[in-house]
DNA sequence: ATCGTTCCCGTTAACGATAACATCTTAACA
DNA sequence: TGTTAAGATGTTATCGTTAACGGGAACGAT
């Protein structure tokens, strides 16, 4: 509490010269002797002189600042997200305003973003998974706004800039793979229907069968809600529905725990009776057992490329192409291959 | 682009009153008149008027914002320490400054703290892990500073306000729990012996064992680095040298899903020929096979503390007590007890 | 000697809001 | 009727910084 900020004028009386000339020396503008920069410069460094940016960003109208909302981030993806954000957000001399809504299904979203329009932030991130009509919500509260703002994985639309990952694709990915196991009975664990992204791994799985020549039966689709508890309930579901199926596609690693562990219990070698996929490729994946072949998503890519989206709407110029796609790969491993490495 | 920031100025126009007044209605202020009140309040709702809170800092010299710096949030305790302040923060209308330190063993603290002094945040929570000298580079950084800051799960020292998970208790915790278990020898896989954290779990293991009257064997400790992987090479090398080890300490429920994977794999039933605990409680650990007895910290809640400890420096109260000290909760699971549920 | 350029530095206003003080009513009381 | 207090509103200065402009000195060119 002994330390008070130390500001502009003080230095500049310091060193005897007007505010001005300090911040010149400041931001480094050619303007300036070089022995009075020098002799600045030393007076800054001898106060431990540090900008304000709040004052900076009043006066200049930007602030260097982004918004990130997000939801909670207990789950991988979504603290993965925000890793790759800091990462580029930082190397582009940005910081972070953080808001984490608790419940990412229903929020005041035109409060959300008064909030943080209230720190004149120069443009918003927003993390949040399309849930329900959540995103209704968003669009609300989004015409007018005066700061660009790049969305992650929400579903594509026009005049909305977007990061997203395909997870159609990955669930095509997950599902060839399956197939060119000699798979024949397929299942599928999807997350909650109301989630986009789950839409999209199922709408994968149906295009990789028809792709095939199968046809899809609907009795192999269980709806599980991302927990693994509910990976357990599902698989049971489905193998006593079916103890012909020899394989099953679970829409997140989590699920695919629970999944593998009741597979297990009811009597079935993984991979030998049943093949499991999963989807995130979470750190602890590799060691389940089996370890678990999954689709990996660079959600640490998305955040980067995301800032990468927003600095570009920032400083007006035009973007490339206002959605970008990131493909996610396959990873094989035990749960789906014969011979466990 | 098209809608442009509305400015106490601007309202003042639109009601016909001076900007105090609108000021005072947005505060609530008692000295306006009903009328006046109801007047201005009906202008500001139709413009959509937002206070900055930027403007106000400066002014008021207290921003409402708080700085965290945090370590890369990966792994799932700090992101999990982020909701729990992001919680706590909103419920005392505090906004999050984000600084995400990619490297937690070096960094230049004086920059960090820098970085976040030039938002006049009010307050700085540290949850950096201690790791090896990094505390020195805060200390060093620290003498002066102006703003109050509250330090996670750092070694408690005097002038220093901390809130910390008890985790000697924890591993205490553990390994009592595996004596009353009946076992015999006991075996420990640390984390980074450069964590303080890490240090702590180790000192609980010896500490039970001592009160127990055990004798202290150092080559049932090896050192993992919290990953599966290093759990895999340290139950390995444990269960060679020690063929009637019947029980492991794991000081993280990541580096216990890969021993349980590796002792499996080398004949051991788990948990009638090795017992296992963990430290954590991550989601998954209930449904590893078998389910993981752990030690479980209430990381979130540690967030709140932390943020409560915060606001009442920052009011200036004096605190109750400078250090917070959470106690961990084991949870008896299937991978410690013969009878799984 | 005059003019135009550079170069360097200072002055003033402004960003959006609030604190502190000043002013003007109106009501209340002796 | 005059004095005072309370209530309602406006004015000015300020937070820390930069934009916009202004002006003096030094120099070369005409």
């Amino acid at each position: 509490m002994q330390y008070k900020r130390v500001t502009l004028k003080e230095v500049a009386a310091a060193a005897g010269v007007s505010t001005q000339t300090v911040s010149r020396v400041v931001n480094g503008r050619p303007d300036v002797a070089d022995d009075t920069r020098v002799h600045v410069q030393k007076i800054i460094d001898d106060l431990g002189y540090q900008p304000s940016k709040i004052a900076r960003s009043l006066i200049q109208g930007q602030s260097y600042t982004i918004g990130v909302v997000s939801a909670s981030i207990g789950l991988y993806g979504p603290s993965l997200v925000l890793t790759g954000i800091q990462e580029a957000a930082v190397a582009a001399d940005y910081s972070l305003m953080l808001q984490i809504l608790p419940h990412a299904e229903t929020f005041d979203a035109r409060k959300v973003v008064r909030e943080i329009l209230s720190y004149h932030v120069d443009g918003i991130l927003w993390a949040i998974p399309e849930i329900g009509q959540n995103r209704d919500l968003v669009q609300q509260a989004l015409p007018n706004l005066d700061v660009p703002i790049v969305f992650f994985n929400l579903q594509p639309r026009p005049n909305l800039v977007t990061v997203i990952i395909d997870n159609k694709h990955g669930g095509c990915l997950a599902t060839q793979h399956l197939i060119d196991q000699g798979r024949k009975n397929i299942g599928l664990i999807t997350g909650p229907m109301n989630w986009w992204e789950a839409r999209q791994r199922e709408l994968g799985w149906r295009q990789a069968l028809a792709e095939n020549g199968r046809s899809v039966d609907e009795s192999y689709i269980t709806n599980g809600d991302w927990t693994p508890r509910s990976g357990e309930h599902c698989i049971r579901m489905l193998l006593e529905w079916h103890p012909e199926m020899d394989a099953v596609f679970v829409c997140n690693d989590q699920m695919a725990l629970g999944a593998m562990k009741v597979a297990r219990q009811m009597g079935r070698q993984i991979p030998d009776d049943l093949a499991v996929v999963g989807f995130d490729d979470i750190p602890e994946s590799p060691y389940f057992s089996p370890s678990l072949t999954t689709v990996r998503q660079d959600v640490a890519e998305m955040g980067r490329q995301g800032v990468k989206q927003l600095l570009t709407l920032i400083n007006e110029t035009t973007l490339e192409s206002p959605s970008v796609v990131l493909k996610p790969t396959l990873i094989v491993r035990g749960s789906s291959h014969c011979t466990e490495p």
